[in-house]
RNA sequence: GGCGCUAUCGUCUAACGGUUAGGACAGACGGUUUUCAUCCGUCAAAUCGGGGUUCGAUUCCCCGUAGCGCUACCA
């Protein structure tokens, strides 16, 4: 009799034909792949928002996953309807791909599902979840609770009053213990419920569990009659990870340590079906100093959590990849200066050196650092191929520039590059590169003539133009830098410059000033500024007929 | 309140129980260089506090303290 109205209950709850377990477990069996093979994935929200944690772990996720020649796999948890946002599944996709961080499955950036183990999107899943939580409540692991969100808030008032531990577990689970009639007349009269998970456990109990990156921890078993399915029947995440890693079959659940807390739930979740849990990996998130107190990286607050952040400075996908991996495993740095020229795919990362520290505050400093070594180790072309794509998201007036001279700008990218350990590391983010270089464009050139002046105010507009003139006469513009500094000397020297430093540090009032000071004179007028790369090197570049044309406004 | 995680230079971190506690970034100062950027060198900078265990503790244990997290029909 007892049985039979339970039957009743169920099949009110899920009236519609359902697909058996069995029949989920064949459609997705068991993943054919060689031994060390790791399947990870991440779960985003989609909140509209890619914040730089997420990014973080994706790119932990997909490490792992294809260092072991296994499977890394996006998953969308949308089962919050309430904070859905239009959009966000593209921007999960596309961050991920301009990142250049492959997943093997998932939904693409054209809204498409690849993958055998699909939907990967929870909402799409509904069905899915309602076979097992079907199989729950026939297996007698769960029950329909109908307490409002009143009485909850009631009863956490009462526990907090008697300094009891809050939550829905032992006496206070109300509905686990009544009779299947009330429940079915509950039912009937349409009153809305969830379903709660039974939990068999004791607070009382420690368990043992082990994390990757944490070791063997102890904690309490879990007793809490938590919610599995939601009065909108959706499940909730501590569910949808039970079924969604045990189909997908993931063998490595990477994810914010924040989880931690919740683990006794999910190994006794894996128990009760009898299924072989996941091995949990749970990394600190990235946190930012605020007035000497730690937090983590805010949505609100800071705009570096957002990963757009980045993009709008244009910093190489590259350099933030990097400064993540070294936050991930520290000794990333030292295998990237043993290997300068390998792809970052080639390091291994391991979860042993994986920080279990509680959090790693963002560095800005470390960043630029590293940033600046990437960009100096990418070519002329990477340079001009970087730049050009950042600008034409962000300056179109810069992008049409470099793309009307791509040629010269190519070659303005040469300048003291590709020289090994002595190459420029001057750039760090593309957003700095036009002030940097505009100069060399004469429509985005200028100066006048008593600007020059003001700018070299110990010689007069006779001397400079002298000094000019004998530069103009004797400038091959064949000559290598050698020759071409030595002419400089000589012109330096025939006007009361010293040509050596040294001597001229030691007696600056003997001499009209240094061949620095001559130098400057070329860098005004070709650059109107005091600090630029190799002049040399910059001659070549802007080309004879430029280089005249600018030196002769003194002459 | 309960449960948990964490604790080494400003930051990220390294140190089988035995080291002058190491490195990187940032900082200061010097050198090289036609300026700048590089590159090279030097300096400054740390084991949260208190108890144990031990010949010996940054390391192991306990107690504090602090930061962070969890304690939802959010993830």
């Amino acid at each position: 009799m007892e049985d039979k109205i339970k039957q009743e209950i169920i099949d009110i709850v899920f009236a519609e034909e359902l697909a058996t377990p069995e029949e989920l477990e064949t459609q997705y069996p068991a993943r054919n792949l060689s031994g060390g093979a790791m399947v990870t994935r991440i779960a985003p929200s989609p909140t509209g928002f890619m914040h730089i944690g997420s990014l973080y772990s994706a790119l932990i996720s997909e490490r792992f996953a294809h260092q072991s020649s296994g499977v890394f796999f996006v998953r969308i948890e949308d089962t919050d309807k309430k904070r859905e946002v239009e959009g966000a599944v593209e921007l999960i996709s596309q961050s991920l791909k301009s990142f250049g961080i492959d997943y093997d499955e998932g939904r693409n950036e054209n809204d498409e599902e690849v993958g055998q183990y699909g939907p990967y999107t929870q909402s799409h899943r509904s069905e899915i979840y309602k076979t097992f939580v079907k199989e729950f409540l026939q297996r007698d692991l769960a029950y329909l609770c109908f307490a409002t969100s009143e009485e909850l808030d009631e009863m956490r008032s009462i526990q907090q009053s008697q300094s009891v531990k809050p939550g829905y577990y032992g006496e206070w689970a109300k509905w686990r213990t009544k009779s299947s009639e009330e429940v079915l007349e509950m039912l009937k009269s349409g009153k809305a419920y969830v379903v709660r998970f039974k939990s068999p456990g004791d607070y009382a109990h420690r368990i043992k569990i082990h994390d990757e990156i944490l070791g063997t921890r102890e904690l309490p078993e879990n007793d809490q009659d938590i919610v599995i399915m939601k009065s909108d029947k959706l499940p909730t995440y501590h569910f949808a990870h039970l079924i969604d890693d045990h189909l997908m079959r993931t063998t490595h659940v990477i994810r914010g340590d924040e989880w931690f807390p919740s683990l006794p739930i999910h190994v006794q979740l894996f128990e009760s079906m009898g299924w072989e849990a996941p091995k949990f990996a749970h990394i600190a998130p990235i946190q930012k100093l605020e007035e000497s107190s730690k937090r983590k990286l805010s949505k609100r607050k800071d705009p570096e959590a957002n990963i757009a952040f980045f993009d709008e400075k244009g910093y190489p996908k590259e350099a933030i990849k990097e400064y993540l991996l070294n936050l991930a495993n520290s000794n990333f740095e030292d295998w990237r200066k043993q290997n300068p020229e390998k792809d970052y795919r080639e390091f291994q990362m391991s979860f042993e050196k994986l920080s279990n520290s509680s959090g790693a505050l963002f560095d800005f400093n470390k960043l630029n650092d590293i940033s600046k070594e990437v960009v100096s180790r990418m070519s002329a072309e990477e340079v001009y191929e970087n730049v050009s794509t950042w600008a034409e998201h962000h300056n179109t007036e810069f992008a049409n520039l470099l793309k009307q001279h791509s040629d010269y700008a190519k070659e303005i990218f040469t300048i003291e590059r590709g020289v090994g350990d002595k190459s420029r590391k001057d750039i760090k983010m593309w957003s700095e590169v036009q002030s940097d270089i505009e100069y060399f464009f004469d429509d985005s050139f200028s100066l006048t003539k008593s600007e020059t002046l003001e700018q070299l105010p110990n010689a007069s507009a006779d001397e400079l133009s002298d000094i000019v003139k004998s530069f103009m006469e004797s400038y091959n513009f064949d000559d290598s830098k050698e020759e071409w500094f030595a002419k400089v000397k000589v012109i330096a020297e025939a006007h009361g410059y010293s040509i050596n430093s040294k001597e001229y540090k030691k007696n600056p009032e003997s001499f009209k000033g240094n061949v620095a000071d001559v130098a400057k004179i070329f860098r005004i007028l070709l650059c109107n500024r005091t600090q630029t790369p190799d002049l040399h090197s910059i001659m070549k570049v802007m080309g004879q007929d430029r280089v005249f044309k600018r030196l002769s406004l003194i002459v």
